[in-house]
DNA sequence: TAGGTCTATATTGTCGACAATCTGGCCGAT
DNA sequence: ATCGGCCAGATTGTCGACAATATAGACCTA
């Protein structure tokens, strides 16, 4: 998720960076223990740094720590998912409300267009979609709310966690087609400047996606 | 807000809690910045445990931090507390939902005493209410929720936020005793294990505190 | 005088060492 | 044999010093 684009200043912003990368993608276990002194050696910085990065890391409900205890990765548990997209249906639901009062015209088209370059995308089958399309879609309807605590709740939040589900969980299938369906359907409730519907739309594509969602972590 | 009754069992702990209410009570003041050396022999700790605390209260939103400038107390502005009550309104209005479902038969009963003892604190004119009491009034309808993400963000997220504008604008008068009938109304929707009624009630509850507060804000 | 550069200073970022605390295993008492 | 206290090792918390960066002011130039 390089949407923000942002580069990292310094070295606790930049082994934060890669932290966060390897929790979602599961490259360190969901439930393992993150010790200090290993991910020192590991990513070649100190221990203030590591420090650092795993106290942001906390923000984001990636990690849970325990005084003089140390940090564990969270696990990702059925109800976790299930509390986790509670709040998502509700906060989403209300950055698209909010969208199509606040987002400017010029912005609606440039979502009009990204909805045209995700259509020729999921025609051409390609996987890529779910990933880095979706997230993009969400991220721009979150940013069109105009509400900065809604955008920071979202993504320094709980927007990695969402990611780690789906990475950990093999996202792809036949809700792809379906998924774009939805997307274009709450763009036009937007476009038409619908707050209700918008809301609408998108709280019920969000319940597709956890009830997706879950089929896999029961499987 | 010694609600959560946890007392803090290191320094950076005690700290981050003692920054805190200096910042919600303005002791602090909104949009000034925070030296870390200056916290550093006010506190009588090192920095890097003021390095910790002001990290912490970036979390809270209570502080915005750059990247090799330094940390500013968040000024408070009538756009950020019409931003803060509609995430809140949202958040809110869902843990009732979710409490009017959730919450044990127990529970309720504990919420209804409570009700009780607030009655009869305003009965007696204390200007007690608002603060301690409403705090512990929402605090335990968030609980009764049962979700782990919503306690969190609202808790450690947007709450001493919220604070900060009451105690800052100076919470007291007409508001206290229709305040207490709203409460009432919302508790009698859980007690009916109503969800839709108890969210709504609740909505509005919170649109009116927050209508209240704006007219504070403006004068 | 306006604009830009450069330097001095102050502030934040990073580091390694030491202190405080937890964890797990051993030992003894009942 | 089981329970409880206790000791050793490892891990986290805290500290002061050093390095890197930003800020403000002086100075120079056009």
């Amino acid at each position: 998720m390089n949407l923000t684009a942002e580069a990292p200043v310094t070295a606790a912003e930049k082994t934060f960076f890669d932290l966060r990368q390897d929790i979602v993608e599961g490259v360190i276990v969901a439930g393992s223990k993150l010790s200090e002194a290993e991910l020192s050696t590991k990513y070649e910085v100190s221990r203030a740094v590591v420090r650092e990065a795993i106290s942001r890391l906390e923000t984001c409900h990636l990690v849970e720590r325990k005084a003089n205890v140390g940090a564990r990765v969270v696990d990702l548990t059925p109800e976790g998912l299930i509390e986790l997209y509670q709040v998502r249906e509700s906060l989403e639901g209300m950055a698209a409300r909010l969208a199509a009062t606040n987002m400017s015209e010029p912005e609606i088209e440039e979502l009009n267009q990204l909805l045209a370059t995700h259509f020729k995308t999921v025609q051409s089958g390609e996987t890529y979609y779910q990933e880095a399309g979706d997230v993009d879609f969400h991220y721009r309807i979150i940013l069109g709310s105009k509400n900065n605590h809604l955008i920071s709740i979202l993504y320094d939040g709980i927007y990695h966690l969402i990611r780690m589900y789906r990475v950990q969980l093999g996202m792809a299938g036949p809700r792809v087609t379906t998924a774009f369906d939805e997307h274009k359907n709450i763009v036009k409730a937007i476009s038409d400047r619908d707050p209700e519907l918008a809301e609408m739309l998108m709280r019920r594509h969000i319940q597709y996606t956890k009830n997706n969602l879950q089929s896999k972590l029961e499987s």
